[in-house]
DNA sequence: CTGAAAGCGCTTACAG
DNA sequence: CTGAAAGCGCTTACAG
């Protein structure tokens, strides 16, 4: 099939290309009814399909932006693109989506391929070791938006979760539910700054309720190392009885431990997961989670994103969006069945 | 920023634009060895960055594929997307991910916008409602390849599990552990071509067992209505004692059900799903499951595309692609109680 | 070994 | 109300 391009339709139509350019882009201010005619059926007739690669060139829009997650099949990276999809198809922008397995190297090669591509923006989830190619792009006033993480003091929109209020949250339940030994687990690789910003609420949370900080239950830990760190949690002299999974593949690696070694939730450890998951209403027991807005969180990016290329504005905003997450209480936090405390 | 263009490149390189392309596309083979130093320094100097939209405009081709899909969060697309992104990556094409929701207007606007910018094929989880597009694309011998799906009689290679097999495994793994009275809730609106494999593979593994086929156990509905259908199914006379639920959606359902209701698994009722879950190894008790090869599923549906792509050909081959699942057992599926059957 | 020229399929002032 | 012409930034025979 030899394409059928706008010159075909004008020669068919009698009229000059011009004119079918005109017509395409719906400018029909001074043109004749019959032209408009005419050039309506010769499309219909030709079959014919504006090539946008074409306009893209002349244009300088390619109406289609990437985005760049670690990976895809992490729930928080697939909410996200959902949402950025569902924006951009309103406007009538495409994603293209990028996996850079939090591989800087892999970073670096897409965002060069991609602007090469002249995608009109980006949104990324930084690996933040690309600092250089970040400062070039804004500078250039590429319009680009991070998610989950900040990146040091690059003045690019950030939208990210209140990650101190997501492990408060966390901890003041216990806290309230009559627990004191509370352990963190948290995953190194990923996220190096929603990590930090967990581990601070945490501390901050327990230094308000005047709970001494005990660094031996504090867990740093690769996601192959879970299983590993909670033996030695729960090996120590006085094991917390209460445990936060910073996110959701670390709650996964928890609820094998336990059920590996025959561990009760909650009477023998009570468990708050960090980032929702499929199961959390029908485990046995039900999970307490602090949920993350993630489709909120997307939306919100691409909205900034698209702002920012229509207007051609928002640049050097340096905001950071910040969002609340949510406690869901379940039963997997309940209080401790011999707790001295009488609360309520 | 001003774009530097190969323009640029050439006037301060004192070349022509000619021998700026040969270069950046490596035809080095009768190019002086200063003419390559000087351009290669002049292109670092400016920063110079090909504009591929150009390129495409003139090749014809954008190196980069469509994929639509009904829903990014569903675990088995994105799963397929993230193994089609791999094999794409490693061609340097990139991918556009779409979400049409199983809805056949917005996959006929996806696909015309796609076609519209060019992309070089498309890889679909298709709705089923679109066949004329589908011949037309056919007829234009434009690259496509089908996930997950077979479309009547369009000879368009396609990419599927095995999904009578898939049923098939379940139920003799049941009859193997004593279980005659067997259910199986498909998806309506989801995969209509998967359902009905995996419902013929059912009743096959029933008459291959001399089990005569309860139709009241066959239940297809509407994820929202899995949890009534459930309530229907087990207050029949003779209820079902084991389950097959026919997709990941649906296994969730049954549990919620099953915990809302304090149902045993597997004494007062064994489970088997159809797709794998983040929680199958955890889950009180572990499920059974049969696996779905995703992963290897988007793999192959992208090197068929790149494959046709590339060679140009491969085009009428109106393969179809089947993988076999796999049966993990684990304990939710273990054998009556008060079986009589003495099977070891 | 390198350059001039045409062309990919559009859009957009500008002229009439 | 419509058309001729230039141009977007590349690639590719072809000539020398």
């Amino acid at each position: 099939m030899k394409a059928v391009t706008m010159a075909d339709v004008a020669r068919l139509a009698n009229v000059s290309k011009s004119t079918v350019s005109q017509y395409l882009n719906k400018r029909f201010d001074y043109m004749g009814e019959d032209t408009k005619k005419r050039i309506e059926e010769t499309i219909r007739e030709l079959d014919y399909r504006p090539n946008i690669v074409a306009r893209s060139l002349k244009q300088k829009s390619t109406t289609t932006i990437g985005v760049i997650v670690a990976n895809i099949l992490h729930t928080f990276s697939s909410q996200v693109i959902r949402a950025i999809e569902d924006i951009c198809h309103e406007s009538d922008f495409h994603v293209i989506v990028c996996n850079a397995d939090d591989n800087p190297v892999k970073e670096r090669k897409y965002i060069e391929m991609l602007r090469a591509k002249q995608v009109d923006g980006m949104i990324i989830l930084p690996t933040g070791d690309n600092v250089d190619i970040y400062n070039e792009m804004f500078d250039e006033k590429y319009p680009i938006v991070f998610v989950d993480r900040t990146v040091g003091e690059i003045p690019i929109p950030s939208v990210i979760l209140n990650n101190e209020m997501a492990a408060d949250l966390g901890v003041q339940h216990f806290i309230d539910n009559g627990y004191k030994k509370i352990g963190i687990i948290t995953n190194v690789i990923r996220n190096i700054t929603p990590r930090r910003g967990r581990v601070n609420g945490y501390k901050k949370a327990l230094e308000n309720n005047k709970i001494s900080i005990n660094e031996q239950y504090i867990k740093n830990l690769e996601i192959g190392k879970v299983q590993e760190g909670l033996k030695d949690l729960l090996a120590l002299e006085e094991p917390p009885e209460a445990i936060i999974a910073g996110n959701d593949l670390i709650l996964i690696e928890v609820l094998k431990y336990v059920k590996s070694k025959n561990i009760r939730i909650p009477t023998d450890l009570a468990v708050i997961g960090i980032d929702d998951v499929s199961f959390s209403t029908f485990y046995e027991p039900a999970l307490t989670i602090v949920e993350q807005p993630a489709y909120e969180i997307g939306k919100k990016a691409a909205e900034l994103l698209l702002y920012e290329i229509q207007k051609k504005e928002l640049h050097g905003e340096n905001a950071i969006y910040q969002f609340e997450p949510k406690l869901v209480v379940r039963e997997s936090s309940k209080r401790i069945g011999n707790s001295v405390h009488t609360i309520e």
